[in-house]
RNA sequence: GACCCGUUGGUCAAGUGGUCAAGACGUCGCCCUCUCACGGCGGAGUCAGGGGUUCGACUCCCCUACGGGUUACCA
């Protein structure tokens, strides 16, 4: 067989010489130590917490080390493409502070190693397919569905491995004379892989590799002995392929991909030695997972809509809440540095990759609201206020009216409570923020709890009428919380809770009821931050107004 | 089915032969307190099972179980 000859028959176009790409695609010149990574969605539209996840890794790896992170679209499955996804994908992950250096980008593609979409690399894939050909290292394939399909049913029933490798690969070696008459008639063919792994042999004789995972430590798998499809029949190449000349080319340094690419490691392997390429340093990471009939499962993209990034922001949840979620799932050190670190920014956390899990973690929606509480009690009112104003403005446009042109007001609200050595922390994602401050706007404020039970309606009344008449705006906390006590023990309620816990039997109830009484009237629920401080920035006007509206 | 990865409380986890097996979230109780938060204190709760190796195993080896993943001209 004359491997040139056929090279030249398979790819008639295709003139290059594989070494004009090492030319072109130069080794960086970077620090010593710094990484060089990428991130790879196919374009589907959809992103959620885990790629975001996976995309972290990626953007530390690179960043802390003064090495490169790149965005490459593979874009390999045409039937999966949405219009308008690559987009999503830039600025969902932008927002939430996942930024990249060179690759594809919104104006263009930036950085001298592309092109970035891997559809547009098909002449590159052809060049190094097409001298792997002419080395007898890849054939065509001309199967068509039907046939693979049989050759699986009869592996099944002989109970072998099924896939296309050794005596099952039917058309590993066709003579030149049958191909030239099978492309002759127009059929279509796939290039493969001709695998020198070991096959048909006892499982005691499978020769097993060693690989370092940045992760996982040593892996000893199998080699690979499958002739895996390198070129599909429509000149785009499989990942297995694309994955190898493109992380090569662009002098990838750390593959960072989830634990679901684990099985396939050898086919990539194989592919690096027979092209005579360095291997990259691959980092397998734990998926996260979620949680279904008791069962822990992959996320996925079909069932797991609340998990998709849009819905984090939709929520109103802070990037930088995210993303300290994120830290604290992946690198298991991250919690203890932060509680000794609370105010260094989590761009100066050494992350390494030898501290991440690598068994499945559950999304926890406790631990992120829990964090997100800490997270955003450190942010400044002026800054909480413009993230609820764009919030709003994307997700919640009503609301826009009552923020813009009021900023003032809306940051003492944000800020009520905040200062001092025990702030409040009520604050999780801007929907609930929302929730929890609405009563301080007049269109969403409404009467949601009942009054106390031990406090007849008459009480009310006299509560909130003696309430009205000793109102004085200028009152001091101690000089309002005062006449509070004063009223309770009118009415015929302890001023002091103590008090009536020593005697219920004298008392209708205690301070505390009345104070409810005016929360109620006011906020138009039982339970809120204090009502003096409310007043204050609800105005005079406004809280007269809304006691009158009661009596 | 085969192959690969994994298994410490409800969740995230520290731990690399000798610990009363950290810590965080959640949960429960108490304290603080005009409600709610915040904060403080405390409780319950874990090494999947079985064999080895060892003076001694959460830590090393083997088997089993369970969970996850892969098995495409998807990525």
């Amino acid at each position: 067989m004359n491997y040139n000859q056929l090279a030249d028959l398979l790819f008639p176009d295709i003139t290059g010489n594989p070494l004009e790409y090492e030319e072109i695609y130069q080794q960086r010149k970077l620090p010593a130590g710094a990484k060089v990574t990428r991130l790879g969605p196919s374009p589907t539209g959809f992103i959620h917490l885990g790629n975001l996840y996976g995309a972290f890794v990626d953007e530390r790896l690179a960043h802390q080390s003064g090495g490169v992170f790149y965005l490459r679209i593979e874009d390999t499955d045409e039937k999966r493409q949405v219009e308008g996804a690559v987009e999503t994908i830039i600025s969902s992950l932008e927002f939430f502070g996942v930024t990249f250096d060179e690759g594809a980008a919104l104006n263009g593609d930036k950085g001298d190693y592309g092109p970035y979409y891997q559809s547009r690399r098909a002449e590159i894939y052809q060049t190094f397919v097409k001298q792997m050909v002419s080395l007898g290292q890849a054939y065509p394939c001309f199967c068509t569905e039907e046939e693979l399909n049989e050759i699986r049913a009869a592996q099944e029933n002989l109970k072998e491995n099924p896939g296309y490798y050794g005596k099952w690969a039917k058309h590993r070696d066709l003579s030149l004379e049958e191909i030239q008459s099978r492309i002759r008639s127009g059929q279509s063919f796939v290039v493969r892989l001709r695998s020198q792994g070991t096959h048909d042999c006892k499982d005691e004789d499978i020769k097993m590799i060693s690989v370092e995972d940045g992760i996982r430590g040593t892996l000893t798998i199998p080699e690979n002995d499958q002739d895996v499809v390198l070129l599909k029949a429509n000149g785009i190449p499989t990942y297995h392929f694309a994955h190898v000349v493109d992380d090569h080319l662009m002098r990838t340094t750390h593959v960072v991909r989830g634990a679901e690419w684990l099985p396939s490691l050898p086919i990539h392997v194989e592919l690096f030695h027979t092209l005579g390429w360095p291997l990259p340093i691959y980092c397998h990471t734990a998926q996260l997972m979620k949680m279904e009939d008791g069962n822990k499962r992959k996320l996925s993209k079909r069932k797991d809509p609340e998990l998709s990034l849009d819905y984090y922001r939709s929520e109103g949840y802070h990037p930088k809440a995210v993303r300290e979620y994120l830290l604290t799932i992946l690198n298991s050190n991250y919690e203890e540095w932060r509680m000794e670190n609370p105010d260094a920014p989590l761009e100066s956390f050494e992350f390494t990759v030898e501290k991440m899990s690598n068994s499945g973690t559950l999304f926890d929606l406790d631990k992120l609201n829990d964090i997100s509480k800490d997270v955003l009690v450190k942010l400044p009112a002026t800054e909480l206020c413009q993230f609820m104003i764009d919030w709003a403005k994307a997700y919640k446009p009503d609301l826009v009216g009552c923020f813009e042109g009021r900023e003032d007001y809306l940051t003492k609200i944000l800020d009520l409570g905040r200062s001092g050595d025990k702030p409040r922390k009520d604050f999780i994602f801007a929907r609930q923020i929302f929730e929890f401050i609405s009563y301080f706007y007049d269109n969403y404020f409404k009467a949601e709890d009942p009054y106390p039970e031990n406090v007849s309606s008459s009480d009310v009344k006299n509560i909130l009428s003696s309430y009205l008449k000793s109102y004085d705006h200028e009152d001091d906390q101690s000089q309002w919380f005062e006449k509070i006590r004063n009223i309770a023990s009118d009415n015929g309620y302890a001023a002091k809770p103590k008090d009536y816990k020593k005697n219920p039997e004298l008392y209708k109830g205690h301070v505390g009821d009345v104070s409810t009484v005016i929360r109620i009237a006011l906020m138009g629920r039982a339970m809120s931050p204090d009502i003096w401080e409310i007043q204050q920035i609800l105005g005079e006007e406004k809280t007269i107004e809304r006691i009158k509206k009661v009596l």
